[in-house]
DNA sequence: AAAACTTTAAGTAAAAAATACTATAAGTTA
DNA sequence: TAACTTATAGTATTTTTTACTTAAAGTTTT
């Protein structure tokens, strides 16, 4: 079935083989989250088109791949990340958006602690780097829109699904939290009150642990229940900051 | 630029132009209601593959459109409706979605008042017909899949955009409105309450007119101040119900 | 080792919003 | 004119949000 079938012709006389033309590819949007701060990961690309630019890790999907694959493959592939929660959002498809032919890309996103990864250039990424979202270099092709878009994504998303815990270590402080909250939509919150909405939520479990190496109180760490979550959710329960 | 140029050669010794052998099409899950139920449009396929199907508004789309314009032109062609709201909400690339070849697709929903729009089966639809959400025929492809998808990205967005106006006519009581809501969010709202939030956001602008032809007493009317919508939102307002 | 300092963490009071309910007004039909 | 239906206004109660205060726990400085 991979090869379209020479059977169909379409209402306007053009033969259905010849809509078998187009590209697909997959950008991926890369969210990290360290000292205050939300940024994103981008390659240096070491081949045409726009070789030396600045792009999102991405590529052309190959016919025996479907998009969540790609999506996961080109991440490997590109910058070394592997297995992390990736999420599809909008799908781009102008006519001139590509040089090289017609090329629709399916943008996806997805969020890491920065700590935990240490992603290496590789295969035809010359070099890759974190930027903060709010000071981007001249990105590729039209990889500024998708950028925009992830983010506005991101920030709607993060309000009504906990997508945000994936930024934080698995043990955390709830003042951690509440930085990492303000950093992702860029605003402040009265402590007491930030705490006694998250704890009424009962989705985080206290450990009988606390921060070391700091001078002052150590706060009190917490982890994600990821079980509840799943339970709570089948109830129709709404997450939201 | 609309043929894959040879001269790039990827990583794995597939040239470029193996990349090119897609086909991309849109789909269209058109919401519309009438007399307290949410419905969606189906056309009878008059053409293989799945010729006598149910399946959505949808087909291939020429290297020469973009995907709006795609999504537009195949719902006009199929069903008669033109120039309606539509938006892209999620893209599906299953390796064996499409018979004739490996098809990715576009998503689009949107939302019609019933009455207004006469759909004419046309080009190659046989018939078409309104469904309800709640009983739908087998589907062809993966459109099952896509319709789900669908129904919850509009329960969704529903609650955090005045996406629902679109299925009123322009002029409307608040009861209508508390009706629609109440079908599409599949609940029961307080009378006297929905009417105090809805008008407390200040969003309707009422009519000197009522309703006509009713055996009791007739309601007042009002409209979507789509104005001020725009001015609000730029401000971070956000429609919530 | 006490004082100063910083941050966590618990508590409380006022304001605002959501919810539940009652009453009245405006029209229609018998 | 009375009975009836639905719109619309109003009120009282509960819950949630917001703003602010205070105490506790640890570190650093003197």
């Amino acid at each position: 079935m991979n090869s379209p079938s020479n059977f169909f012709i379409s209402e306007n006389n053009v033969p259905f083989i010849d809509y078998f033309k187009f590209g697909i590819s997959v950008d991926c949007v890369i969210f990290g989250y360290s000292k205050g701060r939300v940024r994103i990961l981008l390659i240096e690309r070491d081949a045409d088109p726009f070789k030396n630019s600045w792009a999102l890790p991405g590529d052309l999907v190959s016919l025996n791949s479907n998009l969540d694959d790609a999506a996961n493959d080109v991440l490997k592939n590109l910058t070394g990340i592997d297995n992390i929660f990736m999420e599809q959002f909008y799908s781009f498809g102008e006519m001139d958006r590509h040089p090289a032919g017609r090329v629709v890309t399916v943008g996806y996103y997805s969020l890491v602690e920065n700590k935990n990864y240490n992603p290496v250039a590789s295969s035809w990424a010359k070099s890759i780097q974190w930027f903060d979202i709010y000071n981007l270099p001249e990105l590729a092709f039209d990889h500024k829109k998708i950028v925009m878009r992830g983010i506005q994504t991101l920030k709607r998303r993060v309000r009504y699904r906990p997508v945000g815990f994936e930024l934080l270590p698995v043990k955390f402080t709830l003042t951690e939290l509440q930085d990492l909250y303000e950093a992702l939509l860029d605003s402040k919150f009265d402590k007491p009150n930030f705490r006694k909405k998250i704890l009424s939520m009962d989705l985080l479990i206290p450990l009988n642990e606390t921060q070391g190496n700091v001078s002052h109180r150590p706060a009190k760490l917490y982890k994600f229940d990821e079980k509840r979550y799943e339970l709570l959710k089948d109830d129709g329960f709404v997450f939201d900051i």
